[in-house]
DNA sequence: AATCAATTCCAAAGCGCTTTGGATGACCTA
DNA sequence: TAGGTCATCCAAAGCGCTTTGGAATTGATT
């Protein structure tokens, strides 16, 4: 069924039937209820591409995905962030079309989505120090926004961000104020823009309180769960051990307790741990009390806002750019206690 | 830029331009390599919403990701899936569009996408036991290919599935040959078809063993890591405990194992643990000797060939269907072990 | 009865492509 | 030289919608 099928059946133009479907005022309520209840009998849609067409709108939010080549990783926040962002796009009609990209074609992707005007709007992934892909969409023309910040870069541009540096150095304060002088941090990639300001808050809070930054107390790496093993395995065996570990993701974390009872010690007692937990809905952390100790911030409830601010800023074209900072939560849970007096 | 624009430019017709790109015959080869530099040279491209009002065709696959209400959940396996998907589309300039659902609103969106003509067609993910998807796409007569299969449905269709029932079956087999007795079983939700089968293949080897089948000694839930663990600690406390829990999930294996040894006991010693390995990226089962000995099957590699399938279905719109059963692979890991014998 | 302003509707153009049905030459053949 | 065949290109219609610029109808006003 189309609209010229149902306004003939209407024995109606399809201006007006178009004008009915689309609330415009020129339609008598009478008309128009005759063709509102004629659309939903036919289950009539106007289709996308006619309509796109028409309006010069595409209707579509497109999220590029970059699966690094190197490590053919998906990061596992993805997910549920898209599911949140899809939730919004539901709402309002919009459409989300996925491109899953190698890193070294993400250009050519962004140019395409562009030239092909096939979508109004691109949320950008996994920001990178001085991310190129800042400049680009900036230079296209492209509206977007961006899941995290870009640090290096000049350009303005909008952005939702937890405050990662603020959360990493609280938790170590935290640990601070619980006796413990051994911290150690196993950090996501520091390529990314959020690990980068992960340590930042880490190192911040460690010399506020007047302790060294020990390199040797600092792993960065692609957050899984043998990274997570590995890197406190490594260093719980070193000559002078943490006696808490920062954790960049609630993976990695698994990796840590386990490294920790691997060697016959308590977690929360001998070795404390603080990860950070993005709240995804198929790994919770613990039930009622929770496991680990936990910088925590939603990132689910990250999609669903920063799609609005990009469907915001494209409804109303304005250039004034949204930001918006999430304070992550500092959640106690078992993993952490005291530091244990040496004897 | 656009068709009109570029022709104009370089002094031809529209058609002999689209023709140029499109690969038609009619074109002189020093013509159509002009065509083909000019629009380099202007990052021309086809507006997908024009192309697509022309041809009929959308070039886009839907993704209709459910969300139960109840548990929030988005699955796990969703990115690396989407992500095999997606290295299809590209090679094939199929775009991919998603879209997340409540379980409630899940007819509407299809037959939204079908009346809106908005894809081509659509991959169905998550099928549950008597799946009502399946006959609504059927009378939509909207293409489509479903990831895992649907017990109970009589109709035909195209679906790509792992032998679920059959890697269970080999996995207690596996763990009877061991010496284990006591078998325990921590399934995903059963209404979900693969886990129905993973049941199957479980009870049937039990039964083929003459093993009795214990409801004592089966779980089964939405599968995240504190469920792993709340199944096994409650197991492992029972009057006659498991020497032996064979996990749907590679997460809840986590689970499993805290449960384990946080009761003191060695995993792979005192309790054998065979585990789902979906071989998601972020997700690895240990470095080059597994953890968990596990029945392994790539969900990224199934998303490559579903997608496939679809796209080779739609190409052709044969109406013959494909299918396509993956044996998973059992690894033996370090999780398993003979049965302790009882003194 | 004539005028005016709403109200309600419509015909047709246009969005950017593909594709049908020729038209125009160039080159052979007889 | 006329007729036929290719090779190459083009004008225009059509895909399904929105939207512009009227036209027709109605009711109120003078």
């Amino acid at each position: 069924m189309n609209l010229k099928e149902l306004s003939q059946n209407l024995g109606l133009s399809q201006t007006t039937v178009s004008r009915a479907l689309n609330g415009y005022p020129e339609v008598s309520p009478a008309t128009r209820a005759r063709v509102e209840q004629a659309a939903k009998a036919f289950n009539y849609r106007p289709s996308t591409r006619a309509k796109g067409l028409a309006t010069g709108k595409a209707l579509a939010i497109g999220h590029v995905i970059p699966v690094s080549t190197k490590h053919e990783m998906v990061n596992p926040i993805f997910g549920d962030f898209i599911a949140g962002a899809g939730e919004t796009y539901g709402r309002h009609g919009y459409e989300m079309i996925l491109s899953i990209v190698a890193d070294e074609e993400e250009e050519q992707i962004y140019r395409g989505l562009k030239s092909r005007r096939a979508v109004d709007g691109v949320i950008v992934h996994g920001p990178r120090m001085n991310d190129p892909r800042i400049k680009l969409l900036h230079d296209l023309g492209l509206p977007f926004a961006v899941h995290g910040r870009a640090s290096g870069t000049t350009l303005p541009y909008s952005w939702l961000d937890v405050n990662n540096r603020s959360a990493f150095s609280r938790a170590t304060t935290f640990l601070f104020d619980l006796g413990h002088r051994q911290i150690a941090l196993i950090n996501g990639l520091e390529v990314m823009d959020f690990a980068h300001r992960r340590r930042e808050g880490y190192t911040a809070a460690l010399l506020d309180k007047g302790l060294p930054v020990n390199p040797a107390m600092m792993r960065s790496g692609e957050m899984t769960e043998v990274f997570g093993y590995r890197s406190a395995a490594d260093m719980l065996d070193s000559a002078l051990p943490p006696t808490a570990i920062l954790c960049a993701s609630l993976i990695s974390a698994l990796g840590v307790r386990r490294a920790i009872e691997e060697r016959g010690l308590r977690m929360g007692h001998d070795v404390s741990v603080i990860t950070h937990d993005d709240a995804l809905s198929y790994l919770q952390n613990g039930g009622d009390v929770p496991i680990f100790t936990a910088t925590r911030s939603s990132v689910r409830q990250a999609g669903r806002k920063l799609a609005e601010m990009l469907l915001d800023a494209i409804a109303n074209s304005h250039q004034d750019l949204q930001t918006h900072l999430f304070e992550a939560e500092l959640m106690v849970g078992q993993s952490t206690g005291p530091a244990p007096t040496k004897d």
